[in-house]
DNA sequence: CTCAATTTTTACAACGATGTAATGTGAGAG
DNA sequence: CTCTCACATTACATCGTTGTAAAAATTGAG
């Protein structure tokens, strides 16, 4: 049976709430009777029961992250980044997966308002308005990421202007038929409209026509699926001169792909990715990508998060993350 | 303001009791007066507290998943597997990263005595027994991987006969001159002990001798970490034929490091790594290696842990999950 | 040494859900 | 029409912690 405030007290010769107060540190406690009941805490091996201490605050010191696809090397990278600058806040991290599911998100919003979880960080896909409904009593959320409404606190980072950049970068070199890879036919995330909407706009800039047919649409983004893309696409198309990613697990499997088919990076075609992961810095060719710190949107996240939990009240904030071009083997 | 069982009986016209009754199903309701509170429920837009549920029946309905490092994919694609199963069965998982550091692994465990975790799936690194002290009233523990000594339920994958295979595999070919990458000459992992006795178990079998400097170590395993060791190594020693690496991603820097200096993979060497990634599938060239499957490995996981939590005193159990040598495009 | 002002500690009641045991309701048998 | 028995519902206490408000102990001034 495991020690409670009770035994603590008991032992220590005071009442609970004494208890309470060493533990608390908010009530002043005079020293000898703080080192009491310390030592009985020890002896004790007592340890407080967080469900009853979250049930009396209405606060459980859990926040949720939810990503979209949990087994990306991204989703790794920024799930670790959150972890880390909560755990330094002194919260912990519920995990979850969402598979760009709208009905999933909505799930999770409901579980955040069971009290098990203090706020929510969301990166959402879909997002049509439907997911993040701000109408009900909602639990504090932050949103990672594009989306198309504002209607919550958000981190971010201006894909729009990154792809945009990245494009004017591939150009450089004299390159003209630039083909992005990672559209999405049926379900388009918001961030993919975004990079899209970025890479026209350097190609209007560069003063190159657009082509429909340098849109290379992908189902998943996963490098399964851009290889068999890339693959399927290279089979009735010729060769681009650029290929600009819209992540870097989308160049990783287009790399693989015109690997096999002998085509060599950067010679024969430039290939650029988006999210700066690790892999891609690994990759053969090293990975030319859009980088941006992902403990810098960890920190602002949970600023954000804290923030609003402080105050529900105020107005929608916004925190946008710089961005680099970070230039490596895949393009030179 | 949130609504309650109260606030639920109240408009029902019933007793708290009773909605809860509707909840949970065990004590019967009669149709007319399920409706009723069901309705009640709906109108008020309910969402039980899930603290007060946690208080009450000692269970928080969430998993904690303790790794070493989340930033790598195959944490990733791990806690993916563990997160999905988990769902399935109505758990919730909180993640947490132990930095392959001892005193973080004890930390967790008090964590998880804090009754907002149910039971703990960990993935210890160093543990010397110091970690896990199966002593006093600990929560119920499932240990992923290889493990020094025997101390809670466990799954996992035979290490020692996987890289003893692996190495058997590269041998087929006829190189000789194998090389393993992965050994941390300080902090020794149990599992990179079990695949160095693999590896050499294996030359063993084939009648090599034993060749210390074909022992490449590594103070990380990151694809870094590698690409480092390796260029370093391979300056001031040839070229073996083959390269077991421990894990993928080490595999992945070290493709980068040969691809690099102009060794070609497979012509000059073979490349082979262990845990079967995502993006060493899509390495360049595609990446041999071990494979499992790792949903087996969540579900296990999560029987063994629930099976604990219903019976805390049976004996330790032990899962062993088959593996596969994957021969890809590094080795052929 | 007394009394007020301060500091420290305490008793009690919540937080929200649910197990226990008791109460209330109805159906069917006599 | 009464009495039993099964079933449905309820009142109450409880899980472990902490805020509130009041009591007790301590301090310092006069």
């Amino acid at each position: 049976m495991r020690a409670t405030v009770k035994d603590v007290a008991r032992r220590a010769g005071v009442s609970p709430k004494t208890v309470s107060n060493v533990m608390n540190g908010i009530v002043p406690v005079s020293a000898p009777t703080r080192l009491r009941v310390e030592q009985a805490m020890q002896e004790l091996d007592y340890v407080p029961n967080l469900s009853a201490r979250g049930l009396r605050n209405g606060r459980s010191g859990v926040i949720a992250l939810a990503l979209p696809d949990l087994a990306t090397p991204f989703s790794a990278e920024m799930a670790q980044s959150i972890v880390e600058v909560a755990h330094e806040q002194g919260w912990s991290v519920q995990i979850e997966e969402t598979g760009s599911d709208p009905q999933r998100e909505q799930e999770l919003m409901t579980r955040a308002r069971s009290n098990l979880i203090d706020g929510l960080i969301l990166n959402p896909v879909v997002l049509d308005e439907s997911a993040v409904k701000v109408g009900v009593a909602l639990p504090p959320v932050v949103l990672l990421g594009e989306v198309a409404q504002e209607l919550a606190d958000r981190v971010y980072v201006d894909s729009f202007a990154a792809a945009r950049d990245m494009t004017l970068a591939l150009a450089k070199s004299g390159r003209r038929r630039i083909a992005v890879l990672g559209i999405n036919k049926t379900r388009q995330s918001a961030t993919s409209i975004q990079r899209r909407r970025g890479y026209e706009a350097a190609l209007q800039i560069l003063g190159i026509p657009r082509d429909e047919s340098l849109l290379i649409s992908c189902g998943l983004w996963t490098p399964g699926s851009a290889a068999e893309s890339l693959a399927r696409y290279l089979d009735s198309n010729p060769l681009p001169e650029a290929l600009f990613c819209f992540t870097d697990s989308l160049a990783i499997g287009a790399l693989n792909a015109l690997w096999k088919r002998g085509v060599r990076v950067p010679e024969d075609i430039a290939v650029a990715g988006f999210d700066d992961v690790t892999d891609g810095r690994y990759a053969v060719p090293s990975l030319t990508t859009v980088s941006f710190d992902k403990r810098t949107i960890a920190t602002e996240a949970l600023r954000l998060l804290t923030e609003r939990m402080a105050d529900r009240t105020h107005g929608q904030r916004v925190v946008t993350v710089d961005y680099t071009i970070v230039e490596r083997d895949s393009t030179r």
